[in-house]
DNA sequence: GTACCGTCTGTAGCGACTACAGATGAAAGG
DNA sequence: CCTTTCATCTGTAGTCGCTACAGACGGTAC
């Protein structure tokens, strides 16, 4: 079976289109190894399978469920040596959902005190202004202990 | 007037310690010229005064509300011109609200993928993992028009 | 004097790309 | 075969906001 599927396998630029990967981010994958090398033509152009399409658009698809590149790299080590398990990999999204959880309450603790410096504001031309005040205001409750 | 008023102003150990950016961030501000330069001991040991702290502290409170170290600029060099307006503040204001109200909806997104899969997840020793097979397919819905 | 901490400069690293510059490769039209 | 035009190549440096060293000096208390 010295057959080749995929007559002359995808260049770069259409693992880019097909994926939404940039160009420069899947030389970068491969430069830290997260991407296989391909094979190349006789002049040195990257060559694709099909395999390494869908490999692409796995860390494509995690990338944008906000997974680090490490975290995708250990999936796809998993999958590699065909030892996957589910409770592992349930365990790392958990992981993960629990940082997404924590930056959106982070975040909305922000918007709170956006919301509240917004509406205090008059802003008209005035060069007294609420907003630049509270920013100088120290407002950390342990100030006093730290202090002498 | 040739009086100092603060004896011997703060060295950097006691700025850090009052406003809780760490020494070398403070120093950053410095090279970034966000901070401007302060006086130095006949030794070369920088030397604060309470005008630096209350821009430090400024900075710091900034930055934990999410603006951006060049927002920060824009705002201390109208602090320092004082061509403050309630107005521009106030659509800086706005502005930063905005980007972190989309970073919520954007996480909140994430939120609920991530839950989606994780209850898909029998999570036991088993090598077929749901959360594993959702991240292989794609499921960008203009693929099918790209792809010839 | 000496112990010991604080501070100094300068540089390199983080994560995850992105943006060039300058040189080839590949394919289509004439 | 030649030209044009696009795609792709390598390599390096920049982004943001720090953080982490290394190795040398400053300052103060005993």
């Amino acid at each position: 079976m010295p057959q080749i599927t995929n007559a002359r396998g995808y260049p770069i630029g259409a693992m880019s289109r097909e994926t939404g990967v940039n160009i420069e981010t899947i030389r970068y994958y491969e430069r830290i190894e997260l991407m296989p090398k391909p094979d190349r033509t006789a002049g040195g152009n990257r060559q694709y399978t099909h395999d390494h399409l869908k490999r692409l658009a796995f860390i494509k698809r995690s990338r944008e469920l906000g997974f680090g590149i490490e975290e995708i790299r250990a999936m796809l080590t998993m999958v590699d040596q065909d030892s996957v398990t589910c409770g592992e990999v349930h365990a790392m999204t958990t992981e993960h959902l629990d940082s997404v959880k924590e930056k959106i309450r982070h975040l909305k603790k922000l918007e709170r005190a956006l919301t509240g410096m917004a509406a205090e504001c008059a802003k008209g031309d005035v060069p007294d202004c609420p907003i630049i005040e509270t920013l100088f205001e120290a407002c950390n409750p342990d100030r006093n202990k730290t202090a002498r």
